[in-house]
DNA sequence: AAATATGGCTAAAATGTTTAAGCATTTTTG
DNA sequence: CAAAAATGCTTAAACATTTTAGCCATATTT
């Protein structure tokens, strides 16, 4: 039942702690030791399952395994999936993760990161609110890999994988438009997330091409369910001629269905609605509903290859890999005009 | 910018290392370091923002104020509110927490839950499929606190922390009665998972009670969501008398809405539905659907509280906690039997 | 005056590894 | 044939802490 150690194993095989160690770090070869004695090594180790202390391998060679993976809130679909992506496919590849959710608060998210040093995490996965920038950069600074996700940071230069969220508006507001919607709101946040604003110019960048004025409602931030319903509520109220609403997020646009289910708004008689990120909710909704879906598989794979290219090819390119990934419109009939039948019911 | 060591704040100070140790422990006053020393250290390593090595303590102690939470999935909605909570809750009491998703895989399990072993944890939140059961009982003789929670594990006498689900499904069941269905189908899952289980006792349960037959649908376990969706849409052409579904999980739930709507099938006209766990998806529906809605917020607390229970009160009192929390039947429109009004439209 | 207690600290062992350097011996090389 | 290289290991330092046991001077008690 007592924990069995190297010094056990080499003692057992009458020969040196080192000379184990090196066997089981596969510098047997490199070392020159024999094959014979290599596998009686191996052999015996197998047998009494021996495992080596993570803990003290960790403080000798600097290397934990683990990567640090910050997200804005893991009870979101979007980061749940993500978390469960990149977490099987670093898991295959060796590493753990350790992970946290910033709920873009500053202040929260400074700690975090804190932690993650303390823990010596070997590299970083990190969706960061703004405001975190000179920490960000001390990170990079450090040396260890870090890969931004999800959202860039302003003025931070580290490797980064992030999805074409401009055009992916673009695309969804053109086919508004294209379905013959004339006043189409975009609701967003009042947050300065670069994914954001990106999500915003596209949306702009389509009006402005039809000269029609945008409509933009940004919410403030970090609030309740409710008040976000009720928020959406007014807008709606306010804003008797809209008819096409795109939501910048898909808790944005999962309380904006909750919003227009209350004010009897039918969907798209009423109101096209496109949101950003797929889900079972938009997914399933009656109607189903548009979306601006992101490619999670591909956005997991570029996030754990980038980390993992900096943490084994260790050699310091001083390049940064920044990738953007496209989007793709699923059009649903939450966008669809309908056509005029001219029959009530 | 090169690392900081009790070293140098020793000898910055010009005492030993011991001593700055000690006062950085709180062990100040125990171990009579002089009021005035024990300032003079602690101002100096706020200065230079001295932070201990976690690895060389970890190693030390044998602490690493790091727990292991398993989960089936953290992409699932009720886990990853779960892991949310557990993780804020736990951060809150100075623990980090690293996290892994089970998939319901056996041999899966088994490697991380030696993964979370070699890392070394101080304490394990596990929800766990079946079949683990000898790992789970050599994990609590090891005498590290363990909570199983959502599901408990035959013959494992752990601290646990799950839902009267029993309970929950037959009020659920007794509700569909009471409105009048009478052909109430229970679809879950062919396994062997013990909050199953317990759901299905309470389907059994209320409709013994009426003499009335189970109507019990088990899907066969880790299908592609497609296939499930196929198989729900099977089990209701097979039954065309069915007028009610419970679902015994909220996924299932979510491929059952698929399944009818792709089948034409009205709720709650044509088919009365009720899920387990609360969700948007289910919030938000059109109609809204019935749910038993567990306790996240109250399932994370005593979760945590059991497991700082067993790591700070360590002297082992040999007792097992097992707790067992009410969920709540929230009524919506998916199981309210429309009155027949007649007319058509 | 001797014994004991106390206060205030430190030396050093312990935690469990990895790995650079070293050390006999044997083999190869010019 | 001497020097160099290879062979097959081991010794011991290093990683950064915590903590036990103990030291020494002074104060108090007997």
């Amino acid at each position: 039942m007592k924990k069995i150690l190297i010094h056990d194993i080499a003692k057992h095989l009458d020969v040196s702690i080192a000379t184990v160690s090196l066997v089981l770090n596969g510098k047997a070869k490199e070392k020159r030791i024999s094959d014979a004695l290599a596998e009686r090594v191996l052999k015996h180790v197998a047998e009494v399952g021996y495992k080596p202390n993570q803990l003290a391998k960790s403080l000798r060679t600097g290397k934990t395994h683990v990567i640090g993976l910050m997200v804005e809130d893991i009870a979101n679909a979007f980061f749940a999936k993500i978390a469960a992506l990149i977490e099987k496919k670093a898991l295959a590849r060796g590493y753990r993760i350790i992970y946290c959710s910033t709920n873009n608060d500053v202040a929260r998210t400074r700690d975090l990161l804190a932690m993650f040093q303390e823990q010596h995490v070997d590299g970083y996965a990190l969706a960061l609110p703004p405001g975190v920038e000179a920490e960000a950069r001390a990170l990079v600074r450090g040396g260890k890999p870090v890969v931004l996700f999800d959202r860039l940071l302003p003025d931070v230069l580290a490797d980064a994988v992030v999805v074409d969220g401009q055009t992916g508006m673009y695309e969804a507001t053109r086919h508004l438009l294209a379905q013959g919607f004339s006043s189409i709101a975009l609701i967003t946040l009042h947050s300065a997330q670069t994914q954001l604003l990106a999500r915003r110019r596209g949306y702009a960048q389509a009006l402005h091409e039809r000269n029609l004025p945008e409509l933009v409602q940004e919410l403030s931030f970090q609030q309740e369910p409710e008040q976000l319903v009720q928020d959406i509520t007014d807008f709606v109220r306010a804003h008797p001629l809209c008819d096409a609403m795109l939501f910048a997020t898909n808790y944005l646009g999962a309380n904006g269905l909750e919003a227009l289910a209350r004010l009897g708004r039918q969907i798209p008689q009423h109101m096209a609605v496109v949101a950003f990120d797929d889900s079972d909710l938009f997914r399933l909704y009656a109607p189903p509903i548009t979306v601006i879906a992101q490619p999670m598989e591909l956005m997991a794979e570029s996030v754990i290859n980038t980390l993992l290219a900096g943490l084994e090819g260790a050699g310091k390119p001083g390049r940064v890999t920044q990738t953007q990934l496209a989007p793709q419109l699923l059009v649903r009939q939450s966008s669809i005009r309908p056509v005029d039948s001219g029959l009530g019911c």
